[in-house]
DNA sequence: CGCGACCTTGAACGTGTTCAATCCGTGTGG
DNA sequence: CCACACGGATTGAACACGTTCAAGGTCGCG
């Protein structure tokens, strides 16, 4: 999943995880456990497996030579990943929060006999993973820090949130050097937006890791200055 | 196409077009001319075919309402695109030099019954494009101006550049406005750094649109600074 | 030849980074 | 149970990179 703002947001309900229902053709789908830290696959592997995430967290990356990173996606429950590129593995991947998945083989990818209705499914969420990255080069390329951030938490709000008296409940599974580098700043800049956005009775900070959301809508609203 | 530097680029021939040859079931496939500056969709039409450029350039662009354009990749000879979100297409495209396009039904995507070969073949088009975009994100959200603009010279050079004796052609069909939109940068930024480039003996400023560049390897080194 | 669109160049400004110090929370050992 | 230590988060101040705004310059086309 890529936690990003559609252009054509308009209210929380509009980010809905259209994940389909149908997860048919069982006998090709394996559950497991995934455990906190553990790496489900690097760039460069082979690509034996496509992962829905099903409870729990992953975050998809990138290192380059010079050590920098790129995190490219957060997997959140009814994201799929781990799509081949030339039969590899393209980012590294690896688990934020334990919980499970299940495992397709690739091969229901690159064939359509076996499983049709599977690989349907698989290539759908493929379309959707395209969108998502569209999405985000939106944020990555044409907004600011505050913008970038604005938009991240609403996103995950409206996704992930759980909805309480005083606003939204929103966990964050991931550190501030995971959120800069899915956004592309520092984690400094990523701490000092979040204080303003305390400081603006937008969110709260409760711990490091669970945030409320106080205002949703100035949150989206922040998400793009009108220009 | 993502017109971006792979990590482990290291020589112009590992940009392969990896275009597989093979384009299956002709019944399926209707070739179109496309003129200069025609709209070939825009984001949110029916998605009702899927597009290959054959030979020409086009754009796939978004705007947001604020009016902040972001371009999400050239289409260059070889490239497919017009991927469908939820049955819509996700970006604008409009064409910056005139060609010939390849134009397959989206049904294709969706079953692949009626001609399983060239599913195949979009499907993995698709996967490549995923690829390329997560290849995009490191130059968005983690290089400078002087290394996007490097890393997006060398793989034109790379892809569509013709060699001479005293390097390689490069032509550029788009404005710097639109090289700007795709890195992320200004366009004022684009001229500077061409100027500084060609100071530097890297490139030569044959046209606006037209360059060569001289010392690609350079070219490389300066699309990731080691650091 | 002249207009308009695009490109280039310059100077001032602003946003986000960098570097460094401090704070906080959690887990560990005394 | 408390002191300490460690990793991560926060805060501050200086800096740098890229933007913005504005003024020419160049190219292509009528």
């Amino acid at each position: 999943m890529y936690v990003t703002l559609p252009d054509n947001f308009t209210a929380d309900a509009s980010i809905s995880v259209e994940a389909p229902k149908i997860r048919p053709d069982a006998s090709l789908r394996a559950m497991r456990k995934i455990a906190d830290g553990e790496a489900l696959f690097f760039e460069g592997d082979d690509a034996a497996q496509i992962y829905e995430v099903v409870t729990g967290v992953v975050r998809l990356s990138r290192v380059t030579r010079g050590g920098r990173r790129q995190v490219i996606a957060f997997g959140f429950p009814g994201d799929v990943l781990g799509f081949p590129v030339g039969g590899r593995y393209h980012t590294d991947c690896d688990v934020l929060q334990a919980g499970t998945v299940v495992t397709y083989p690739v091969r229901v990818l690159d064939a359509c006999t076996d499983a049709p209705e599977l690989h349907r499914y698989l290539v759908r969420a493929a379309m959707s993973e395209l969108g998502g990255m569209q999405d985000h080069f939106m944020v990555l390329g044409r907004k600011c820090a505050s913008e970038r951030i604005a938009a991240f938490l609403s996103v995950l709000a409206a996704r992930t949130g759980t909805p309480c008296p005083e606003g939204t409940r929103v966990r964050l599974p991931m550190f501030r050097s995971d959120i800069a580098d899915f956004l592309g700043l520092s984690s400094e800049t990523i701490s000092r937006t979040f204080t303003r956005l305390r400081e603006d009775g937008v969110i709260d900070l409760i711990t490091t890791k669970d945030i409320l959301v106080r205002d949703a809508a100035a949150l989206r609203a922040l998400s793009e200055t009108e220009g």
